[in-house]
Formats: C-alpha cells, structure tokens, sequence
DNA sequence: GACAAAACAGGACAACCGGTCTGTTTATAA
DNA sequence: TTATAAACAGACCGGTTGTCCTGTTTTGTC
C-alpha cells in the first residue's frame, strides 16, 4: 500500500501546562460525575484529546491522576467554596449560613445536584488507599480548621463564649456533607435548607414552631445529563 | 492423560436460599468495603464459593445483585440500627441522642470505621443509575419520615412544641450521615461525639464553655483490613 | 417411575482496562 | 548549529471484566 502521508504537516506546539490543565479538567468532571472506578483512561484521553503518550507522561498511573485531582481541585473546591467565604464573615456562624445559602441557590438554579466533591471522591477512595485516605483526610482537616479558627476569633471578640470551636466546626462540616449527600440522592436541594433552618432554630426566637412549614420550599429537581 | 473421576462423587444439595444468602453477605461486605465497581463478580463467586452458573442463575447482572443488596440489606441495616431504636426511644431527641452514642461506642470498640452503608453506596451509584438512586433515596425518605414521626408523636404528648419534625429530622440524618463520612475519612470516630455534643448543646446549660476540651476524647483508631 | 422445572456446573468469549514500549517531534541551552 | 531533554504520538499487550451458553444434576409433582 501507499505510504501515507505522514498526517497533515500541520506542525505541532506543545504545551504541557495547557495539556495538563485540559486532563485535570476532564479528569475532574468524570471522576465527580461518575466515579473514580468508572471513568476509564481511554474515555478521559478521547475528552480530552490526548494521546496515551502524552497522558502518561504527565501522569504515570491513574492514581497518580487522582491523586492530582484530590491535591489540586478538590482541594481548591473546598478553599473557594467554604474556607475563603467563611474567613471573610463577619462571624463563624454567619460565615456557615452564608456558605449555606450560597450553595443552595446555586443547586436551585442549576437544577440537579452533583454532591460534595470533597464527599464524592471520600466514600469511594478513602478505604481503598492510604495516600487517597492522606489526602482527603486532610482536606477535611483544614476545612474544620477554618471554621474552628473564625469560632476563636469571635471569641476573642467577645461573641460565642458557649461555643465549642470544635464540637461547632464538626457540626457544620458534617451537616453539610449529609445534607449534600441526601440532596444528591434524592436529587433535592431542600434539604440543604432544611438543615440550616434546623440548625439556627436552637439559636433563634420561638417563633419557629409558628409557620414552620409554610415558607418551607421543596422541589424536585429536573433530571441531569451526567458528565 | 488418564480421565478424571468426574470430581467427588458426593451428591450435590440444593440450597437455593442459603446459596442467594451467601452471596448476600459476600456482595454486601464487599461493597461496602472495596465498593460497587471494585467489586468484581469473580472476587464474589470465590469467596460465596459459588459458580458462575449459581450466581447467574440467581443475580443474572451485577446491577441486579447490587440492587437486592440495596433493597434487603442496606434498607434492613438502617431499620435496625436508626428506625427501630427511634422508634422504641422515650422521646426522637433521645432516640437520636442513643443511635449516635452506640454507634460511637461500636466503631471505638471495633476500632476501624466502614461508613454508613447507605452513604457509602449512595455516593457511588446514585447518579450512575436511576434505578439505584431510585432504591437509595427510598430509604433516605424511610429514615427521615420515621424520625419525623416520632417528633410528631411527641408533639402529640406536649413536647417538643418549637420543633419542626422535617427539618429536625433531616438535621440529625444529616448530621450522622456527614460525621460517618468524616470518620470514615479520617478513620477517627471522636467526630460523631463531637457532632452530638454540637447538636445539644444549644438546649443544654451554660456549661459547656467550661470544661468543654477536657472531656472530650479523640483517639485513631488502627488500620482496618478490608473486606 | 416419568416428567418438567428449578438449581447448579463450568467453560467460552468479546470487550475493555491500565500500563508499557518504541519512536518521533518540539523546545531549550550551549 | 548541535546536543540534550522534555513533550507527545500511537501501537501493543497481558490480564480482567461481566455476561452468555450448553450441559448436568437435583427437586417437586403427577
């Protein structure tokens, strides 16, 4: 046969950041959208448009990939999402129900719920393999951290001398991860609000038991096309 | 070669219930520990000790193991560790208050955290498929709807007057599925206690600035072998 | 005992997965 | 320019996956 003519002599330009900007993107998306088991490489490369090559050069396995996602977007997700808006509160507690609100009209515009990213990639990796459990255990750690530190800084103001920075950051973490999970499963992001008005009910006026559920929003959200 | 002698000549015994059982517990603990897509059928079949005509002719898909293991296990594992006790408990808050304390008290003595069953699957298979999500988010409402009812009940008896029964039941399944998240991650169930005392103590007395750190016991739990 | 259906055995298979390998092209520095 | 390494291309491979298929054995029923 004919020998081909050697591809479109188009020359080529590499760009390594670019390239692995593109796969951390790809990579990100598939691995919150369906799993870390059920993204194949072969699907990321055609996403993508990368070649095995130039995948494994970047990264040598597909933990390796992982491992980059968790450290450089997770991680980023997490600092943006709760970490900086908290920080930049007047208090810890309004910082939380800032984040709170923040999140659930976003959901509500958006119209289907993706789950936590820090939360998604946890249950699937964080028994599977200890430099996956590092990771993410650390991600949770200075997720708290923060809360916990903006509670002692109120403290130091005069404000919350009740609270525990702890016991409060864990709550709000929590709340948050469970109430994220449940809208993801059930597709409903009510229950975010929900858990906030939940929350703030021991804190507020009587008031609550009076028209508790007339204000009270739900909706179904429409379906999602993953990925 | 010499012909074998067709295997033992020891009679088979059927045993259909017992044989779909022991693939149960097999599917069940290993998707929990390793998880729906790492879980491979050959993996399963060996440790059932069962052929792949056997599984097949009892589960003829994974899905359709996945699904009973959904609907038989993970729904009988939440009745019995959060719906019956609520439901025998004096009052919902207690009934919360004793799930969250003996599930901390089992996961110290085990010493290794596997996560909420529900949890576990729903992160990885809700948004995979609809059937999943569909079976999974039935027995988030069934949890929910029965601490609910409970705070109902209660009203009912004159208690609990400024509470609202959906919100605090979606705050406390919340909470637990978010600190089973976090402890899971961490390995380190201190977060639960940590959750519960949080939760009450905007109800509790003003002493919980005081002496709030000292009692208050984290520990890390040791490696867990999975599976 | 005869018969049908359920229960089980075990191999076969095509598709797919992640990783490796060799070779070529591009960028960098001397 | 020339040497050198980085960046990328693309085929290849061994192993695994889930499923299907044919055949055999057991069980229940008349």
């Amino acid at each position: 046969m004919i020998a081909r003519l050697k591809m479109r002599p188009g020359k080529r330009t590499n760009d390594p950041d670019g390239l692995r900007k593109r796969v951390l993107d790809v990579a990100e998306a598939s691995f919150q959208a369906r799993g870390y088991h059920a993204s194949s490489l072969g699907d990321l490369m055609a996403a993508a448009g990368v070649t095995g090559g130039a995948l494994h050069h970047h990264f040598p396995t597909k933990k390796a990939l992982a491992l980059a996602v968790i450290e450089e977007r997770v991680s980023a997700a997490v600092e943006e999402t709760w970490i900086a808006p908290v920080q930049a509160a007047g208090s810890a507690r309004e910082g939380v129900r800032g984040v709170f609100e923040a999140v659930a009209a976003e959901l509500e515009q958006q119209g289907f719920v993706r789950g936590c990213p820090l939360n998604n990639l946890a249950h699937e990796l964080s028994l599977a393999d200890a430099d996956f459990r590092a990771a993410l255990a650390g991600i949770f750690s200075a997720w708290r951290q923060a809360i916990a530190d903006k509670v002692r800084a109120d403290q130091q103001a005069g404000r919350e001398q009740d609270t525990d920075p702890q016991r409060f950051a864990a709550l709000a973490v929590a709340t948050y991860s469970g109430a994220m999970s449940m809208a993801k499963t059930t597709q409903d992001s009510g229950v975010l609000r929900d858990c906030l008005n939940a929350l703030e009910q021991g804190a507020s006026s009587v008031s609550s038991s009076k028209g508790a559920g007339a204000n009270r929003r739900r909706r179904m959200l429409r379906q999602h096309k993953a990925f």
